[in-house]
Parts: structure tokens; C-alpha cells; sequence
DNA sequence: ACGCTTTTTGCTGCAGTGCAACATAAATAT
DNA sequence: ATATTTATGTTGCACTGCAGCAAAAAGCGT
């Protein structure tokens, strides 16, 4: 079965998360880049939470001995972002992990639950040359669109 | 000819503005919606300047006289982008006054360029239906999708 | 093992974002 | 004219995001 775009609200968070990190281990490992223990720590912290979490929630969440500053926070999401582990969600000004492994993909389309807050990330699928190809028609030289959908997940539909 | 997406930067500013403002005042007193001085003065700040403007970019461009709060200068903003006449670009945290006059249509694809910081709208063709039934195939219920395009725009890939 | 360089983290400080809560003024309705 | 709604002014504050510099840690060459 295919990994769920919204994943069940009583799934295993352990085990979803435990897995990305591993992949971000790999893959730190394979691009000698070094996944250091902020920078992990903010990864499982978006991991659990398995919503976007602004920055001073991270903080919130990492407060347990000492309570790290907001510029170590956005140098790890910096960090994480680079390499493609974490997203930005513009329209929140927040950040999600990504479980979604995209491996090289550019267009990511982020669907936005109102009521419980998760995000899910569902393939463009031709809309991402769609929308190149009607930019490049003004005279636009475009780089990957960023798109945020807003609305009711089907977890939340249900209820 | 048909208003081009990115207006040549010679082009009539005063012209164009005057008109959005002229349509501005049609469209409020339509709908009985009042275009209060704060109100104006903020679109015609956006429109003079053709460009996304922070909020307080905005407060510097009004602060003729009595330099107004911020807590103002949002709640015209609000006021604003209930009407359609003024856009968030939610990756610039910036606003965008709406020259597009777009009637109804519920997608709007914001080509943001990175050299001039112009922002074009360009028509999203048949991007919206192909997203949405791609995030209701996820069991998502989706409003409108936000889209945003960095790049450059034609007058800058010329020079 | 030693110093050297690069990377990462800590620290201080600050500019920008955005709005809540309440008070006042202006416009609209009755 | 008075009551009601709508808009603006004022104060204050929480969050966002990063610059600039100092200290610590990791990697590297000899």
C-alpha cells in the first residue's frame, strides 16, 4: 500500500519518525554534510509533532535542558532545508518535516488541513510544466512554483 | 493588445494607477463598502510603487504627514484584500495591490521576479482544476491553491 | 600529536511582522 | 436625536528572522 498523503491520526509516529531519520542519516552521510545534534534534535522535533511548527515551538519542544536561541533554530531549519529533510510552509510561516522522500522531484504541492493543522505533500503531476509553460508564455523564466492548498483533510472530513 | 503581465518599466504609472484607483471606487460602492482616505492611500501606495511593499514600507510611503500605526496600515490591508484589490505574497511576506482585475476567477499565479521584484499575475490556466482533483484524489477538500513562481521577469532577462 | 582551517554553535542585539484589547470618532440606521 | 454599527487611534506585546561577532568543535596536513 502506498504511504497515505494523510496518515491516520492513530498511526505510529515512532516508527515514521525513527525511519526519516534514518533517511536523513543517509543521506547526511552520503553528501558529507553533518546532521549534528540541534540539528537532529529540531528534525524529530517536527517529526513528532507531524504538523508545522513555527519557530518558537521548535523551541518549545527542544526547551527540555537548555532553552536554544531562535538563531540556532533557523540555522538548523537552514540547514535542513538545504537538503531538502524539512519545508517551509509560506503561508503559515512555519516548517514540516518531509516524509514524503521526493527524490529530486521540483514540484511539491502542499495540502493544508484548517482544522487539525497536518500537511501532506501529493505529486504536481503535470501541473508543474502547466504552470512553467504558461509562465515562460510572459516572458517569465520561472523557477519550481511553490504551491499551498488550503483545506479539510480526509481524516478530518470524516468526523 | 492585451495588458501585459509585466508592464514595461517606462510605462505610465500614473495612468495605470489612476485607473485601478477609478476601480477601486466603482467596485466598493458597489458593494457598499466604504473606501475610507487610509484606505486609499495604502492601494495607491501599492499601485505608485508597482512592487510588493512590506507593511512598513508602506507606513514609510504614507508618513506624509502623521505616520500612521501598524495596526492601520493592516486593517486597510485587510480591508483591502477582502475586496480583491490588494494580494499577500506569502513568500515575500508583502502585499501586492491587484491590477489584474481578475473577475471571479479563483486561481491566480504570482510571477515574482527576483531581480526587479515586480510581481506579474498570470492567468493559471487549467493548473487549478488539475490541482484540486489531484488533492481531492488524497481525500482532501480543497479551496483555492496558492501559487508563487520566482524567476525573471522579461524586461530583466534582457538586459 | 600539533597547529591550521573550516564548520558549527553561542551570544547580543535589533529590525520587521502581526495583531489583541480597549478607547475614541465617524457614519449609518431607526 | 439617539442608538447601532463601522472605522480609526493608542498602547502594548508576542512572534519572525537574521546580522555580527566570539567561542567551541570537527576535520586536515604534517
Amino acid at each position: 500500500m502506498p504511504r497515505a498523503i494523510f496518515p491516520a491520526p492513530d498511526h505510529d509516529h515512532d516508527r515514521c519518525a525513527s525511519s526519516a531519520i534514518a533517511h536523513a542519516e543517509t543521506l547526511c552521510a552520503a553528501r558529507a554534510q553533518r546532521l549534528t545534534p540541534i540539528r537532529r534534535q529540531v528534525l524529530e522535533a517536527l517529526l513528532v509533532s507531524h504538523k508545522p511548527l513555527g519557530a518558537y515551538e521548535i523551541i518549545d519542544h527542544l526547551a527540555g535542558d537548555t532553552r536554544p536561541a531562535p538563531i540556532t533554530v533557523y540555522r538548523a531549519l537552514d540547514f535542513l532545508r538545504d537538503n531538502g529533510l524539512v519545508h517551509r510552509i509560506e503561508s503559515r510561516n512555519a516548517f514540516v518535516a518531509c516524509v514524503h522522500n521526493h527524490a529530486g522531484e521540483d514540484l511539491v504541492v502542499f495540502l493544508i488541513c484548517e482544522r487539525c493543522g497536518a500537511v501532506g505533500e501529493a505529486p504536481g503531476g503535470g501541473a508543474a510544466e502547466a504552470l512553467k509553460a504558461s509562465s515562460r508564455a510572459a516572458g517569465f523564466t520561472p523557477k519550481s512554483p511553490l504551491i499551498e492548498i488550503a483545506g479539510v483533510c480526509s481524516h478530518c472530513r470524516e468526523r
